[in-house]
DNA sequence: GCTTGTTTAAGTAGCC
DNA sequence: GGCTACTTAAACAAGC
């Protein structure tokens, strides 16, 4: 990710190479847009990560990913007294019910203290100097899609809508979308973590929904969404995939055998492609190549005829039956159960509410601060300007965490 | 024709 | 230096 963050550095130098780096510091100000010392939960987090958002909890409301991003776009508005309530349930325990700290501690994260618990280096503090309203997000591609699918109420999303969080949140990926977008596209095909869920027959539109995999909740261990410690992979041979991170693993094995940079989903990246290899691949992947009837990743016919969790639409009002579907996706692929998360299968457990964390970014300030949007925090606010149709959604995150006034410590 | 999805390749950067 | 994660570009196919 960090990489990427020097690749467009010719674009974005504020975000480039060392100035990035240099300047990460500077953010630690930039977020305490909240009352109280800014260094208190600065120095907090560095202290008790786990505690992260312990000093801002009282002031917070559940996690608002229930109210799903594409309601936003339809114009469809949500009461608040039925969308909100709910969200928590939309999330894993340890993002629902852990109240985050406001995107206000986004400047956390790009404190020192988030480069020593991401691996980051940490520069000489730098004072705050200018606005990154279009500066490249810290986030890998996988996180961010990571994000916008777990933001979601039905926690799957349409390659568009992907397109649409994205945009929406970080206003750097409202230029050269064509390069991101493709980028976007090669991730989610490109990694295991993502599974493609079919449209029903009777939903037609563009494009399949995407999904995380339901093992792939620890793929960003601490909940840091900066960068994967490890890439999440299916077993070979036996359609398995594997957690992240298992040291010893076959995977893990396999993945320091395989030839090249970059092997991915299967065996097969790194043999030309042929049909025996795109066989192979759909072992571990169903959702490539031609339809699969069978195929675990197409959610299972007993679960084919709710069709709310295929619309568009209405998938946000059934955010368990996808996670059941996914659930029967994964047994049906014989998925590993993560050792490290032994959980249920939707309850992607992330081990403490990292600065970075999806915790931290789907906060929503936006109520309390006057919008920080993600487009969770923007939902809620559109939800918000549904009964205040004063009040928008045009917030982005920057707006909350860039924009700030200086601290010098 | 555009969007979506897959695949390959090349390159950068971080970690051990 | 090797491995890995990640980004970017590009070609291609299929579906809408």
């Amino acid at each position: 990710m960090l990489s990427a963050v020097k690749m467009e550095g010719h674009e974005h130098p504020d975000w480039s190479g060392s100035s990035y780096y240099g300047e990460t510091e500077c953010y630690a100000a930039a977020g305490h847009m909240n009352s109280g010392p800014p260094m208190n939960s600065m120095s907090s987090y560095m202290n008790a990560p786990g505690m992260s958002g312990a000093g801002h909890m009282s002031a917070h409301y559940a996690n608002p990913v229930g109210v799903n991003h594409s309601m936003m776009h339809a114009g469809v508005s949500q009461s608040p007294g039925a969308g909100i309530p709910g969200l928590g349930g939309a999330l894993p325990p340890s993002m629902s019910s852990i109240s985050p700290p406001p995107y206000g501690n986004m400047a956390n994260m790009m404190s020192p203290a988030y480069g020593q618990a991401c691996g980051v280096r940490s520069r000489e503090p730098k004072p705050y100097r200018r606005s990154y309203t279009h500066a490249k997000p810290p986030y890998s591609y996988i996180s961010l899609i990571t994000m916008a699918i777990q933001q979601s109420g039905s926690k799957m999303l349409t390659l568009n809508e992907i397109y649409q969080w994205i945009t929406d949140l970080f206003p750097f990926y409202r230029q050269n979308q064509q390069r991101w977008q493709n980028s976007i596209r090669h991730s989610l095909s490109f990694n295991d973590c993502f599974v493609k869920v079919p449209r029903m027959p009777d939903k037609p539109g563009k494009g399949s929904f995407w999904a995380l995999h339901p093992d792939s909740g620890n793929m960003f261990e601490n909940g840091c969404y900066l960068r994967r410690q490890k890439r999440f992979r299916k077993v070979p041979g036996t359609g398995d995939k594997e957690a992240p991170g298992k040291p010893g693993s076959e995977a893990a094995s396999v993945a320091a055998g395989s030839a090249g940079s970059d092997s991915p989903r299967s065996s097969s990246a790194s043999s030309p492609p042929s049909s025996d290899a795109k066989a192979t691949a759909a072992d571990f992947k169903p959702s490539r190549g031609e339809p699969l009837p069978s195929s675990p990743v197409r959610v299972p016919s007993p679960l084919a005829h709710t069709q709310p969790l295929f619309s568009h639409h209405h998938h946000h009002h059934h955010p368990l039956l996808l996670h059941e579907a996914a659930a029967a996706a994964a047994a049906a692929t014989h998925l590993k159960p993560d050792p490290y998360h032994h959980q249920h299968p939707h309850q992607h457990h992330y081990s403490f509410n990292h600065p970075f964390s999806i915790n931290n970014l789907m906060s929503e300030p936006a109520v309390q601060y006057g919008g920080y949007g993600c487009p969770v925090s923007g939902a809620l606010v559109a939800a918000k300007s549904a009964l205040d149709p004063g009040a928008h959604a045009d917030n982005n995150y920057y707006r909350g965490v860039y924009a700030r006034p200086i601290m010098n410590s």
